[in-house]
DNA sequence: TATGAATGAGGATTCATTCAT
DNA sequence: CATGAATGAATCCTCATTCAT
C-alpha cells in the first residue's frame, strides 16, 4: 500500500507518478522495470519514490489494483445493475465487449495486465486474486444461465468459467496481436462469441 | 545456436547443463535468470559457459527450441499420421492431451514455455514463430474438418486457429493451476472439449 | 560529458577523482585502465563513478579536454594576445617551451597526450581534434611569418603545419626520455629551434 | 623468444600465424590484442600457440623484431654499402624514402611501429631499443656530414639525431594521415627534406 | 606435438535502496 | 517532506593461460 504521502500528494504529481509507472511497467517486466526511470519521468527525486512507497512491488501492486479497478468501470453499469434482464450471451459479449474498449483506452493497461496474466509464476498471489474474482464472476453467470436454461447442464460450471475467463484474454490479444486495427475488433469478438455459443460442430452433425 | 564445445560435451555434462538452465529459467523470467546460477549449479565453471554459449540469450532460445521439439514428440504420432483417418475432434483432443501429458512430464518446460506465451514484447520473434506454426496447424485441421461436413462452415477459421490456440494454452494453465494433479486432468480437457464441440448453448435452445 | 552530479562535488573530492583517474589512464592504456583502480583510489564507491560519469569513456574524454585546455593555459597569454608584436620564431619558441613546462609540471598528463597522439586508430575523433586545431594555428602563423617575409617563400605551408606540430610533440618526448632533466630542457628546445630557423627562414635572412 | 617448436614448423604454417599476429596488432593496442583471435585466424589451435609462444609478449616482440629488421631491408642496400659516395642529404632522402615504400608495401606493420613509437611508457625497453639504434645511425650519419663540411657545425648531433628520427616518424604519420595517396608520397619527403635540409646544412652551402 | 576444453580472475555496468541535509 | 548523492551487491562477459588427452 502506498504511503499517506502519496495519497496526500497534489492530485496533478500522483497522476504524473502513476502514469510514469504505467509507462515503465508496460514496456519492461516488472523486475525488468526501473524505480529510477519512474522517478525521472515523473519529475520527482528518486528519494521521494522511498516516501511514496515502501518498495518496487508496493507500487507495482498498487497500479495493477488501479488496472483492474479501471477495466471493471469500463463494463456497462446498466447492464451490471440489470443483469437479470439480460441474457447469458448478452451479459457474455459485454464483458468481452469491455475488454476491448478498455485495451484501446489504454493499451499500455492491457500490456501490463497481460504480463501478469501470464507470469503466474512470478506474480503468485497477485495475479491469482484477480484470476479468482474473474472466476467467481463467470462462475455465477453460469448458474444464473443455466437456471434459466439457456445453457447445457452438463457442462461443468468450473471448467466453463475458467475457460471464459481465458478466452476473454485470449481475445484480448488477438486483437492485441492484429496489430491496433479498430475496426474490426468487434467483429472478432462476435466470431468468438459465435464459436463459444453454437460450438464448432457442424449443425448437420447436431 | 550453441557452440560445437557444447554438442561435443559427454551427454551427462551437457544433459546437467540442460537441467540447471530449465531450472533457473523456470524459476525466474529470463532477465532474471542468472548465467552464474546455471554454471554453478551445473557445476561447471563460469568461462565454460561462454564457452559452450554465444551468450546467455543463446542458451534460451536453444532451451525453448528443446521444449518446442519436445512438445511435438508427446503428440501420438500414429494420430499425426493418419490424421485422415480421425475425426478433427479426436485430433484436437489428442492434441490438447499431448499438451498436458507434456507439462506433467515436466512442469519446468511449461512454465518457460507459458513465459514466453505471454511475453511477447520481450520475445518478439521467439514466440511469434511458435504460435504462427501452432495457427498453421489449426487452420488446415479446421479447413479439413469443415470440407468434411464436420464444422459450421460459418466459423472464421483464422480466428478459430487463434481460439483453439489459446484454449489449449489455457487448458494447461488450469490443469496448472489446478496444483499437480494428474488424476482428473484429461477429464478437464474432455470438459472443455465437451464446450468447444456442442457449444454453450442448451440444447433446447439449439 | 560527466555529469551534473560530478560538478556539484566538493572540490577536494571531485580533485580525487581526477587525479585517481589521471593516474591510472597514464600508467595503463585507456582499455587497460580499471574504473575499480579510480574509484579505489579516489576513495569513492564503484556505483558512485557512474553517477559521475555516462562510463569509462566519458571520464576519459573529460580527461583529454582536461590536458588540452591545460595545455594551452602553458602558453604566455601575454605573447598570445600581442601575437604581431612578436616574430614568427619568438611564437614558436614559446610554443614549444609552454608545451615542455606543461609536460615538466605533471608528466602523467603528457604521458596521457603522448598516448592519445599516437593511437589514433583507437581514438579516432578525439585525437584527430586536437591535432587539427594545432594545424590550424601553425598554419595561420606560417602564413602570418611569410608575409611578413620572415620565413622561406618555398616551403608548403600545409606540410610545415604538420612538420612543426610533430616536432613539438617530438621535443617532448626527447625531453621525457632523457629522464626528468629540467635543467637543459630549453637548451634543447633552443637546439630545435635552431634547427628549424635554419630550415624554415627566408633566404633574405639568412 | 618464439619456441623452437615454432621455427620447426612448416614455413606455410609459421607464415599463417605470422600474418594474423600482424593482422591483430595493427587494429588493436597490444592489451587489446587477443592471443584467440590470432589462433583463430592462423588456423592453430589455442593450445599450440603455447607451444610456440612462451605467451603474448614473446611473439609481440617477436613481431616488433621482426618489423625492424623489414624496416632495415627497404634501405637501398648499395647506398648503404657505398655510403661516402653520397652526400648527408642523398642518404636522408633514401632513409625517409624507404621508410614511406615499407609503409606502402604493408601499411599494418607501419601501424605496429607506430604504437610502439608513442606508447613509450607502456612498452618501455620494446621500443627504447629501436630507437637507439636510429639514433646510433643519424648520429654517425651526422658526424660524417659534419666532417664533410656539409653540416652547419653549430648543430647539436645529439639533439639532431634525435630529431631526425622523430621526423621520420612523423614524415609516415604526415603520409598515413593523407589517406593512402600513393601519387604524391614522395612530393611531401621532398618538402620535408628541403626545410631540413636548410636548417642542418653548413652556412658556406647556404 | 597438436588439440581444444576448462578455468577463474577481472572488468564494466546497473539499480534498488538508504541516508544525511 | 523533498532531495539526490552514495552505496555495493549482483550480473554478464572476456581472455590469457593451463592441462589432460
Amino acid at each position: 500500500m502506498p504511503k499517506d504521502t502519496f495519497f496526500n500528494l497534489p492530485d496533478e504529481k500522483k497522476q504524473r507518478v502513476i502514469d510514469a509507472a504505467i509507462d515503465e511497467f508496460a514496456e519492461r517486466s516488472y523486475h525488468d522495470a526501473r524505480v529510477t526511470a519512474i522517478a525521472d519521468q515523473a519529475g520527482i527525486a528518486k528519494g521521494s519514490f522511498y516516501q511514496y512507497f515502501e518498495d518496487k512491488e508496493d507500487l507495482f501492486r498498487y497500479i495493477i489494483d488501479m488496472i483492474a479497478e479501471k477495466k471493471l468501470a469500463y463494463i456497462d453499469q446498466d447492464l451490471l445493475e440489470n443483469i437479470e434482464a439480460h441474457t447469458f450471451f448478452e451479459v457474455l459479449r459485454e464483458l468481452y465487449a469491455s475488454g476491448i474498449r478498455f485495451a484501446q483506452e489504454d493499451p499500455r493497461l492491457m500490456a501490463i495486465g497481460m504480463q501478469l496474466a501470464s507470469n503466474q509464476a512470478l506474480y503468485y498471489g497477485i495475479s491469482i486474486d484477480y484470476m479468482e474474482q474473474s472466476y467467481e464472476f463467470f462462475r455465477a453467470l453460469l448458474e444464473k444461465g443455466m437456471d434459466a436454461g439457456e445453457l447445457d447442464p452438463a457442462i461443468d460450471i468450473n471448467i466453463a468459467s475458467r475457460l471464459l475467463t481465458m478466452v476473454g484474454y485470449s481475445s484480448l490479444e488477438l486483437i492485441f496481436e492484429d496489430g491496433k486495427l479498430d475496426q474490426d475488433d468487434m467483429a472478432i469478438v462476435d466470431d468468438i462469441i459465435y464459436i463459444m455459443k453454437n460450438g464448432l460442430k457442424s449443425k448437420a452433425e447436431r
